[in-house]
This record gives C-alpha cells, sequence and structure tokens, in this order.
DNA sequence: TCGATATTTAGCTAAATATCTAAATTAGAG
DNA sequence: CTCTAATTTAGATATTTAGCTAAATATCGA
C-alpha cells in the first residue's frame, strides 16, 4: 500500500493510470503523451508495475501495459474508508480496516 | 492536488492524518505518536499544511493541528471517480474532472 | 525578568528520485 | 543471418526528501 501511494505521488504516473483506464497501451504508445524520454518513461512503468498497478504483457517486440484496476481500487477505497470518507458501501464492506 | 498526493506518499504523514481523523492534537501529542525527532515531524506538518490537509491554531505555547477532511475528501473522491472506482455518487457528481 | 516548555528554523548529511544519453536486449522482416 | 524497431538496462548527474543536532522563537508561570 505504501507503494501505491508512492506510485500515485507523480503526476506522470498518474496520468499513465488515467489514460490506461480506457484501454491497454503499449510502452511506446504510452510515451507518446509525454515529453520525456523512452527510458524515463520505462522507469515510471517499472515504479507502476513494482505497486502492482499494472501489468505488463509482451506482443511481438511490444510491451503492452494494462491497468489493474482492483489494486488501485483496494488501496484508494481502503485509505477513503479509513476516513468515513464517501466511497463506503462496496464488496465486504470492511468496518475495521484500520492500521 | 499533487502537492496532497505528495503528501499521502509517506506513511508517517499519512498516519498523522489518521490521528487527527480522531480529534485535533497539538505538534509534540502527535510527535509521541512516532519515533523520529521533533523537527523532523515539524518538517512533515509543514508538507501536510503546503498541501491544505491540516489546519495549525497556535493556543498558547502549543500548536493544534485540525484534519481538513474536506480537502482530503476533495482530493481522494476526485481521483477515485476519475477511474469509475467506488465512491461515485457525491455533490455535483462533476464527470469531466480530468488533469 | 528568568526559567521552563513547545515548536520551528538553520544547517547539514545520506538516501531516494527523476532525468538524460548510450548501450544492450529481444523479436520480427527480409 | 542481418537489419530495424521497441523497450529496457547501465551509468551519470541534479534535485528532492527525510532525517539529525543545535539554535532561535514564543509563551507561560513564578
Amino acid at each position: 500500500m505504501n507503494t501505491v501511494f508512492k506510485a500515485l505521488a507523480d503526476p506522470t504516473r498518474r496520468k499513465v493510470l488515467e489514460l490506461l483506464r480506457q484501454h491497454p497501451m503499449s510502452a511506446g504508445e504510452l510515451s507518446d503523451h509525454f515529453p520525456v524520454s523512452r527510458p524515463t518513461m520505462s522507469a515510471h512503468f517499472a515504479v507502476l508495475r513494482e505497486a502492482d498497478l499494472i501489468e505488463a504483457n509482451k506482443i511481438g517486440t511490444s510491451v503492452i501495459y494494462q491497468l489493474k484496476l482492483s489494486v488501485l481500487e483496494d488501496a484508494l477505497l481502503g485509505f477513503t474508508q479509513l476516513f468515513g470518507i464517501g466511497a463506503g458501501e462496496r464488496k465486504e464492506t470492511r468496518e475495521g480496516a484500520d492500521e
């Protein structure tokens, strides 16, 4: 969960997730949306993979990244519920999800 | 919003917010919950203040910190809604809340 | 005013992070 | 087998961050 928040701390990575929300995309296609080099983007992907927020699938010479929405969901909802913020009822509605 | 996510990236700061969820607390009282020095905690408070996540009120020689839940709420819900995660219906349910 | 207490500021170090270019890797096309 | 394209790894640098100690600031009580 700490890795998830660390990953979300960077605007580039948050936007990568937003792009991936639409549909899976190759590393190159994702990179085209940002003004930084490919290696830099690759490093961002690594952080997102480390946080288990995205999944990589190699197809030919391309790597297709896909959002793992459930992981993002768990982290974010878990945290919001901690504060009694919105979200609330979903799945098993874990009440005592403290620390 | 970027400052909010940056602030949330650190576990100490997240826990400060959780402690503050219960009730306002002085800098010293908050510090007692962590194994780091007062100045270090003070720096964390500064980051949280910068993100507008907490509010400081001086009472005598103490500084009482208070959680600004609405700011946390806006950031978190705004982001979760971006992904169609849980939360959903709240306030005006801003659809095009991008970037 | 003096001394004690609470908090922040200054100044520093070590580690982490974001970025780059160049090189390595991998897979497909001819 | 060789060339090309896509991506990642290596290695370097600059910036940011989290932490510390010591000192400054502010307020209260005697």
